[in-house]
DNA sequence: GTGCAACTGTCAAAAATTTGACAATAATCA
DNA sequence: TGATTATTGTCAAATTTTTGACAGTTGCAC
């Protein structure tokens, strides 16, 4: 956990603290975390750590099509709108493999919060929560899609959300995901991919993507 | 300022605390409060309450491209994520007319964060807006834009960000902008304006759009 | 009140994206 | 291993969006 630049940025105390107020659940792969609209006093109510596995955050609509806002790797931690709020859950958690995670009940959530250090923490994580929706969103409305593939590929290769560090050199994840990360259909998402493949800058498996020039996507994800 | 949701939710004594500590400035219609890019020490620095006047929040692209994040009106509280993580402006804020602006500085807003009930209050302020955003970027990858116009109108008529109330029946700005929030061109949102003026959902109007049936406009924003 | 700038309306061609469909290949599970 | 499912590759028509262009209107500043 310690590899997670905003757990690792908190005071020591507090990150003991939120270690000894977790609980260590094992959860089979394929089980929803927590659904979109739960309410605060329901099962999957928590703080969450992810200590190992891959969780899917997110959005289900009524026409089956889907939003994916991001696939979490271990290290981050999530679920903290909820209990600030007390409103529903905003997405879907989906364990996309068998998972440990570390839940921090809603009422020991909220005796942290009576610690200013805790709630600055919280802050801290809720800024960069902030940031990173900044850019996503701006992505969204001011780049084409050529730079909008290169950055969620980087993005995805420091493991999505708060996550920093080295980049990895492959993505795994099918087309099929990245496409809805993007708003875009697999078909569209597919032309993009082959070119960038054709340009040597990325390389394309089954249900993998290997970044093969990080500068390279830098710089599409800088332009357009 | 006490109509804001946010502001009039948090404790008598922070509310007081915030209004002690900011000083009010006036600025003239036109200029930038603050831009991308600026970092901390930097003049426009801080937390700012918005009493009067109407300000764009907005991104700048090299190739003049510019997506508007959202237009802020009297109530509103903004600049807190970069006196968090001590990292630079996320955004352009212009003033759209003349203001009157609460200025809490940097030193006073980190002596404030030392108060739990306050660190609260802003970890609620950061909750909200991850929230907005949430909404936004589903809106932006799910829906189709006959239900991201009527979305936006009526955020818009509720005064953009964490203002709530009774929505105003008419909003004042040019289609340009709409499209520039929405990320499409004018032409394309002008067609969509028009089928929503023929079915007498919206009127149209130079600078500004008049909302006829909030009710409909609900409707098509859930669908599609 | 005039003149200029801002804003809206509209058109048509070009470009991008979606929709729908099917084959081929890779991984997984029994 | 064999069967099944998941994933990718590809195509073409339909649709949507952008680009570029220009005229007409409205509001504002002088």
């Amino acid at each position: 956990m310690e590899s997670n630049p905003w757990f690792a940025g908190i005071p020591r105390a507090q990150r003991d603290a939120l270690l000894a107020a977790a609980e260590v659940v094992h959860v089979p792969k394929g089980t929803m975390v927590f659904r979109q609209g739960d309410a605060l006093p329901s099962t999957g109510g928590g703080f969450h750590g992810l200590a190992a596995g891959r969780i899917k955050i997110s959005t289900l609509r009524q026409d089956g099509r889907e939003a994916i806002l991001a696939v979490l790797e271990p290290g981050n931690w999530f679920g903290e709108i909820t209990l600030i709020d007390g409103s529903p859950r905003t997405h879907d958690a989906t364990a996309l493999t068998a998972l440990d995670l570390l839940v921090v009940p809603p009422e020991t959530f909220a005796q942290q919060m009576r610690d200013v250090a805790f709630a600055n923490a919280i802050a801290a994580l809720l800024a960069a929560r902030v940031r990173g929706l900044y850019a996503m969103m701006e992505d969204a409305t001011l780049r084409g899609l050529r730079a909008r593939v290169a950055r969620r590929l980087l993005t995805l290769a420091r493991g999505d959300a708060t996550q920093a560090a080295e980049p990895r050199r492959s993505v795994r994840l099918p087309q099929e995901a990245l496409a809805m990360m993007l708003g875009v259909t697999r078909q569209t998402l597919s032309k993009e991919l082959n070119a960038l493949a054709k340009d040597r800058v990325i390389g394309l498996g089954y249900g993998r993507i290997e970044l093969r020039s990080l500068e390279a996507l830098q710089r599409l994800g800088s332009a357009s």
